[in-house]
DNA sequence: TTGAAAGACAAACGATCGTTTGGTATACTC
DNA sequence: GAGTATACCAAACGATCGTTTGTCTTTCAA
């Protein structure tokens, strides 16, 4: 009988998630330290050690933590909708919501470019694929024009949901609600008279 | 009578504008180090400082050459035409080939976050808003719906086709003239029946 | 022809980086 | 209650970072 791991009462693991998700979406990860991780936690750096081999490693368990939970966010956002445009609005409006406000580890996910961490490439690029299954998805249920080419549409999208992130000021004129709103009336009604 | 600086014969100040922009549109700022760029381009590290005082003042030098030269291709592109519309793809074309294939000093402008340089962050603000200025006017010519808002409109075909540098591949389906193509459809004709 | 300045070399500076090692106290297992 | 593994501390490792200093050669203006 194999054993099954409990966590020491002391095991400070997820306070160290937590403060490595909120310095990598402030700093970037090439722009944060691991001792900046330790300061915030309370540690000594060698003791991150206990937790993960690697900076890339503690990056991956950032990104695996943010996917699930903008997963989640825009799964259950869209569970009490049926209309596909509707659903693809709400699931837009939790995403950008999640990278923009409410949660560090989603933003991490969105703000750091894989190719800029070679050690953790492959595994990034899956888990940003597996999230933007759900997009295809949703952008698969929806009634569109003949020879609209659905990928370009989910490309164009949500590259404009993440970009957000470049110029969103938490004050100003566009809250995140607004943006997604926006920018799925855009798509929809054209600009032809 | 005040002197004229003249350049003397040896100076490598293009090859160092031109490796510099290389390596930081490929390994991004943080990611490459004088070092890096000084051996790319045969000299040694403290060498470098004969031309910039800092790391973050070879960068905005780079930048300023990028927004230069992505202005110039946009502003060439635009001249031939005069539809409003047509106007705007030629622009996005030149636009995303620039970022995507043909020039690095364009590509860096667009890679590097000026957040992530708090020493140049003012100084690149202003360089990218010189720019975007020029897509402010193009749409601004646009015969659009009543109710259309301008800035959310151009806030969405910018972001796609920036971020288009996280996801496109060379040799992939879509080429930058058919990408700018798409979303320029996307956003004329809408999906409603 | 002389002098000043530019451009680059050679070598090093202190700081910071990710990581390792060895010891220790605590908590859980049997 | 003895033994083991976990979580952390303490201290340091070598490597690399951006940058500085001093010297020398070359170029151009006077």
């Amino acid at each position: 009988m194999t054993s099954i791991r409990k966590s020491h009462i002391d095991s400070r693991l997820p306070q160290v998630l937590d403060e490595a998700a909120r310095l990598f979406r402030t700093q970037g990860f090439e722009g944060t330290s691991v001792r900046d991780i330790a300061r915030a936690v309370g540690m000594l750096p060698g003791s991150l050690y206990c937790h993960f081999s690697t900076k890339e490693e503690l990056l991956s368990a950032v990104y695996v933590k943010g996917v699930q939970q903008i997963s989640h966010a825009v799964q259950t956002a869209v569970a009490g909708h049926s209309d596909p445009w509707d659903r693809l609005e709400v699931a837009c409006i939790a995403h950008i919501e999640s990278i923009l406000h409410e949660d560090d580890y989603a933003q991490v996910v969105i703000r750091v470019r894989p190719s800029d961490v070679p050690a953790a490439l492959q595994n990034l690029i899956e888990l940003r694929n597996r999230y933007e299954a759900l997009f295809i998805s949703l952008i698969k249920a929806l009634p569109l024009r003949r020879g609209t080419d659905r990928r370009a549409l989910r490309l164009m999208l949500m590259g404009a949901l993440n970009w957000s992130q470049t110029w969103y000021r938490p004050n100003g004129k566009l809250n995140p609600r607004a943006i997604a709103h926006k920018f799925i009336t855009l798509l929809r009604q054209g600009q032809e008279v």
